[in-house]
DNA sequence: TCGAGTTGTTCGGTTTGACGAACGCACTTC
DNA sequence: GAAGTGCGTTCGTCAAACCGAACAACTCGA
C-alpha cells in the first residue's frame, strides 16, 4: 500500500491557506510559532523540509491539528440512494456492504450500509491495526463484535469496536446497519 | 485551542510500536525506508527531532498513515442502547442528536444518531471549516442538504455535503438518521 | 517628503539531523 | 573456536534546517 502524496508541497500550500484563513502575517504567525521568519517564508514557498518540532509549532500557533497541514482537503455534495453505490458481496456469508464514502488514503473514514440476511455468521479477519468499527443498527436484529465480547442489537443500538482483532457479525433476523471503519 | 502532547515521545513510541507490530527489524526497516540504521535507532530511543520526509517514509515503509505516528491511540469495546447517550436537544426545532462517538480532539470524527419530528425546519449555521457532514436515513423522510441543494431521502439513502455552508434539515415524517461528522 | 511602521524576501553563519562506518552482542554453522 | 550472519547502538563527517540581519516594497501619518 503506498502513500500518495510528496508532502512538501502539500504543507506548503496547507501552511498559507491556514494563515491566510488565520488572518495574520507570515511575520506575525513565525513570531507565534517561535520561529524565524526566514523559516517560515521558505517552508511557505515549498523549499525546505522542516522538521517534526517546527511543523508542530505551527500547527500549535495555527490553531489548526497537525494532520490538517499534511494532508489534503476533499469533497462536496453527493447523494447514494438506497440500493445503489458499489456493493461489496462478502464471499462466505450472507452480508453485502455498500460503500458510502471512502476518506482520503491517509485518513480513513470509510462509510458503509450494511446489509445482513439470517444464516452463517460473517467471521471478519482483523484489519490493519488502529482502525475501529462503528455500527448503528437501522432495523432488524443482529450480534456483532470481536470474538467472544458480541453484543446483541437492535434498531437504533450503537455498538464500537477494535477492528484490529478477529469479529463477527451474525444477523438474527434481516437487518441493515451503518458501519463506519476508521482506519486512521 | 492547545495541542496536547509533546510529539517527540509519542513518535518514538509510535514507531516502535508500528515496527514491532509489523514485525520487521530496526534495520529493516531503516533499508525499506531508505534511511540509515543509526537514524531510526536514534528516533526511536526518543532522541532527535524527525524532518518531515524522513518520517514520511517511515510512514510508506510501515504502511501506516502518517498520522498514526504522530497523534497516541484510543479506544475500545463500548455500547449504547438506543434511546441512551448524551442527547443534545436543539433549541429551536424538532430534532435531537445523540452523540455516539466523538473524535480525538484533532482528527474529530463524531457520530450521531439523529431524531426529527415533522415541523419547522432546522436551520444550521455554518461549522467550521472543511467540516463534512454524512447521513444515511434510518427510517422515514427527510430533506437535508445545503440551503438550496436540499435533498429529499428515503430508508437507506444517503447524502454527503460540506458542513461549512448553511443548510437545513426537514423531517418530512418522523424519522431518525445516523449523521456521520467530520471535522478534520 | 520624510520618517516609522508594516509586509515578505534573500543573504551568511551556526546548529543539527542524517549518513556511513565501526562497534559490541547474540546466535548459527563449519 | 573461528568465521559467518543478524541485531541495535555509538562515533565522526557532511549537508541542510534554522537563525538573525539586512533587504526592497508598500502603507500610514506628521
Amino acid at each position: 500500500m503506498h502513500e500518495p502524496a510528496p508532502p512538501l508541497a502539500t504543507i506548503a500550500a496547507a501552511l498559507r491557506r491556514e494563515r491566510e484563513r488565520a488572518g495574520i502575517s507570515l511575520a506575525e504567525l513565525a513570531r507565534r510559532a517561535g520561529l524565524a521568519k526566514s523559516t517560515l517564508s521558505q517552508l511557505e514557498s515549498g523549499t525546505g523540509n522542516p522538521s517534526i518540532e517546527t511543523l508542530w509549532s505551527l500547527g500549535v500557533a495555527l490553531g489548526v491539528p497537525f494532520s490538517r497541514l499534511v494532508e489534503p482537503p476533499e469533497a462536496q455534495v453527493r447523494v447514494i440512494r438506497a440500493g445503489e453505490g458499489p456493493r461489496l458481496q462478502a464471499d462466505e456469508a450472507d452480508f453485502v456492504a455498500t460503500l458510502l464514502a471512502a476518506g482520503s488514503p491517509h485518513t480513513r473514514r470509510d462509510l458503509y450500509v450494511m446489509e445482513l440476511e439470517p444464516g452463517q455468521a460473517r467471521d471478519a479477519l482483523a484489519h490493519i491495526p488502529g482502525s475501529i468499527e462503528h455500527i448503528v443498527l437501522a432495523s432488524g436484529r443482529i450480534k456483532a463484535g470481536p470474538v467472544g465480547e458480541q453484543v446483541e442489537l437492535g434498531p437504533g443500538d450503537y455498538v464500537t469496536f477494535p477492528g484490529d482483532v478477529d469479529h463477527h457479525y451474525e444477523a438474527l433476523e434481516p437487518s441493515w446497519a451503518v458501519l463506519v471503519m476508521e482506519h486512521r
